[in-house]
DNA sequence: TAGATGTACTATCCGATATAGTACACCCCC
DNA sequence: GGGGGTGTACTATATCGGATAGTACATCTA
């Protein structure tokens, strides 16, 4: 259900934040829908609970779960500008930085017709 | 000449490695220009010449400079696709990020118009 | 020859990341 | 009530990338 690449520079409690963000905007997990516990995940997914813990702190931090002592972390009441202001932004600092490259905007263009082709198909580019 | 932020997360080595060519692009520096050395450049920006060195060192990899040991470090014959390569897949991974998280073509689009507007008047957004 | 250049190397420091282990308070259920 | 599971907190340790410090060397130029 989860996919941690252990390997990645990315640190792993950013791809768990990442990871249980994408599941709720696929649907996979809905409003209350539990998490597994921080002591679950971490033996599932092979790394040490206080990083799991540093997720889910951090998720709950943005307001995109909620966790109870002695019950467990539970997914809040979805907020799609929460989910995606972080990855707009991005995108602003992306295209920036190739304006400031000279690319054409019609070149970008493109390649979001592309990304946007390919993504309905469940492709990778 | 160079803007360095000592307190940015990004490492200064690639902070210079982006400003070169940044300045580049914008034609403040064009080929056979000689570069500031790495030991005067350090004492400008207040950094340690081993950095400024591995942000050469770096430069030249990717064939955007060329170091003469003894003279000097100049840049290269300007190849566009090597500044534009890195940023254009860094643009996709952010279109990517954004089409997961359900975010529809025609916003990226209009970020895209905004962005290209006020990129020729100089501002930042 | 003197000075500036790029380059190489080792040593050290720092912060972020991750792990390990322990402990505590809370909640649910038998 | 008690046991087990929960989130949370804390300290200690290890690792790694980034950065600094210092030194050294070969090369080129003036």
């Amino acid at each position: 259900m989860f996919s941690i690449d252990l390997t990645s520079r990315i640190p792993i409690y950013e791809q768990i934040y990442e990871n249980i963000i994408s599941l709720i905007v696929k649907g996979t997990l809905a409003e209350n829908d539990q998490l597994p516990s921080v002591r679950a995940f971490a033996k599932d997914a092979g790394v040490n609970p206080n990083t799991v813990a540093k997720a889910y702190q951090e998720l709950e931090r943005t307001g995109i779960i909620y966790s109870v002592p002695g019950r467990g972390s539970f997914i809040a009441k979805p907020d799609s500008s929460v989910f995606q202001s972080a990855v707009l932004s991005e995108f602003d600092n992306a295209a920036m930085a190739c304006a400031d490259r000279g690319i054409d905007k019609q070149v970008l263009a493109e390649h979001l017709d592309n990304i946007y082709t390919k993504h309905g198909k469940g492709e990778k580019l």
